[in-house]
DNA sequence: GAAATTTCTGGCAACGATTACAAAAATAGT
DNA sequence: ACTATTTTTGTAATCGTTGCCAGAAATTTC
């Protein structure tokens, strides 16, 4: 391996001329910063970056945290860090979770050990130390921000849009297209997004004066097959709703093919909407209405608020809500 | 920050000591380990990866590089390299391309600067220094590992299925159930992939004394909207095919859409096979048949030859070629 | 042209671990 | 009890950079 040493001798040099000529070249003077280029060149040198992480205490990596890397919402935001962070000079490193607290922590454990700077969570399991904080134990304080989720009692930054307002804007959007028996498929109960939708599908329904609860309500895990094992079971009840919000548009996916199979029409029958505005939801049979999330910004907004943190700049906003947005297709068109 | 200095201090014994005990720990004398074990818990020591990784020349890291991780067929055989790297001790980071050179060069320099051990390359671009090799230029190894395609001239371990093989079964399937004007729709022409399963269409339809050229084939570039374009360009022509090949999923997802706009029937009036087995493509209206690709062996193959490769073992084979299969569903049942 | 500044440069001590090597301690052998 | 052997331990060098500091070179000023 060559070395800066190596570069050194060869242009008849300091290291430290040569440390500056790659960091700050505006420091040394250009004959010699000529001749350290040429050595560079010649020889194939690049700087060991370990050396350099150790040396500067600062590693310009960051992890984002995934629960499945499969589920295209995800991959759309990871997409959008990516590119800024690009930009802003960090390397981003992906972890997945499937769920798997021991997964989490290993990759905590990463930026204990130095070797990431900071952490962005996309779903809603914390780290075991983070969590030690909200107990009021010791804290082993991490850079963290939080994208999707937000999370009571936890003070970091946070992204994500009003999941109560967007549940309710897509049971509205089937009220205002005249369905009266609406159900729903909601995410895993402990996970704080699936509430909030539910929330709003139950504020959405009390503000119109219809009822609730009872069999309208079937729990999903935000995969196709548990749409459409879920789908199943509602059209198996003695009463089929006539339009069904799905807490995401995988599960919107999966209760169209439980739909499709038993020969009914969308939206004739049932009006379906989902959440999340897949590229493959457009092309749903039928095209499925949906919320969309910003993925690019809310991947662009937490990267940003990761750089923040990190160079300890003050933010303007601790907790910034994005706007979603309804989009209308087939699956819920007027009568 | 907490050093191996100050636990040492603290437990009363030497820096070695301290290290021993953390790598390998049967080489210290219980009594002492214990006491280390203790300062370690007590401190919340946790080594400096950076550090450790300076003197051991060596990270435990690995890069793949990824044309784009929304798409599920990625990042299935991500998620497989994810778990069996971890098992095998390395860390992924993740790297998307999007097709730009210049973005897997900066991925290929990570390796370079030692960041990461070796790249796994799952798309068909090839990082500058390597193509360097290619020409016969001045080479710059670093340890790779290509899966999903194959690269002629290169000599690299490799893992794939045999493309031609699976395109010729796709349309020999449409064959069997009685179809006989075949289209395509094919990826890029620059990409070895398309072209093997371009080249297996061909053959399949030669073998049946068929002809091969002409309006059947249309280009798309594997994503969704492609899919739809190129299928409404096949309906549009003089004679609409009575089957079609696409050369992925996501593309005859596309596809069908089209098909289902202009009511025609699937498969009475055209079938339809993709590849790469989606999960999204189980729930298509009607759902897809297409050729699977193993991907879990994919990735697990990739991972293992990239530690092969870096802990220079001997492997058992450079070029491993996985089979594939096919996946009946009802886009080409019979009639 | 000498003195006073300013700009560049080189030497060397960090950064925080690992690991030869040698010394010390424990164990075994007689 | 004393030596020979085996295990453990500690000291110090090393990995490849960066960045402080002091001195050298260039530039400005009078």
């Amino acid at each position: 391996m060559v070395t800066i040493r190596d570069i050194a001798k060869r242009a008849g040099v300091s290291v430290a001329t040569v440390s500056r000529t790659l960091t700050t070249p505006e420091a040394v003077r250009p004959l010699k910063r000529e001749l350290v280029q040429q050595a560079v060149e010649a020889m194939n040198y690049v700087p060991n970056a370990n050396a350099r992480q150790l040396r500067r205490r600062r590693n310009e990596a960051i992890i984002v945290i995934v629960p499945e890397i499969a589920n295209p919402f995800f991959s759309g935001i990871v997409q959008s860090i990516e590119n800024v962070a690009h930009d802003l000079g960090y390397r981003v490193l992906i972890g997945e979770t499937q769920g798997k607290q021991e997964r989490l922590d290993y990759y905590a454990d990463m930026v204990l050990t130095r070797m990431a700077d900071g952490l962005i969570l996309l779903g809603s399991l914390l780290p075991t130390i983070v969590k030690a904080e909200l107990d009021g134990g010791l804290v082993q304080k991490i850079p963290l921000v939080l994208a999707c989720e937000r999370n009571e009692g936890l003070d970091c930054p946070t992204v994500a849009i009003d999941n109560v307002a967007a549940g309710k804007l897509a049971v509205e959007h089937l009220l205002a297209r005249g369905c009266r028996r609406i159900a729903t498929i909601t995410g895993p109960p402990a996970n704080t997004l699936s509430q909030d939708r539910l929330r709003g599908f139950s504020e959405a329904l009390l503000a119109a004066g219809l009822p609730t609860t009872g069999a309208g309500i079937v729990e999903g895990d935000f995969s196709i097959d548990s749409g459409y094992i879920a789908m199943q079971g509602l059209l198996d009840a003695a009463t089929v709703p006539d339009g069904v919000f799905c807490a995401n548009d995988e599960m919107a996916i999966g209760a169209q093919l439980a739909i499709r199979e038993r020969g009914l029409a969308m939206p004739a029958d049932i009006a379906i909407i989902g959440f999340d505005d897949l590229r493959f939801g457009a092309f749903a049979s039928p095209p499925l209405t949906t919320i969309r999330q910003p993925t690019t910004q809310l991947g662009e907004t937490a990267m940003r608020m990761m750089d923040a943190v990190l160079r300890k700049l003050p933010l303007e906003q601790r907790n910034v809500v994005l706007v979603h947005e309804l989009v209308e297709r087939q699956s819920t068109a007027p009568g």
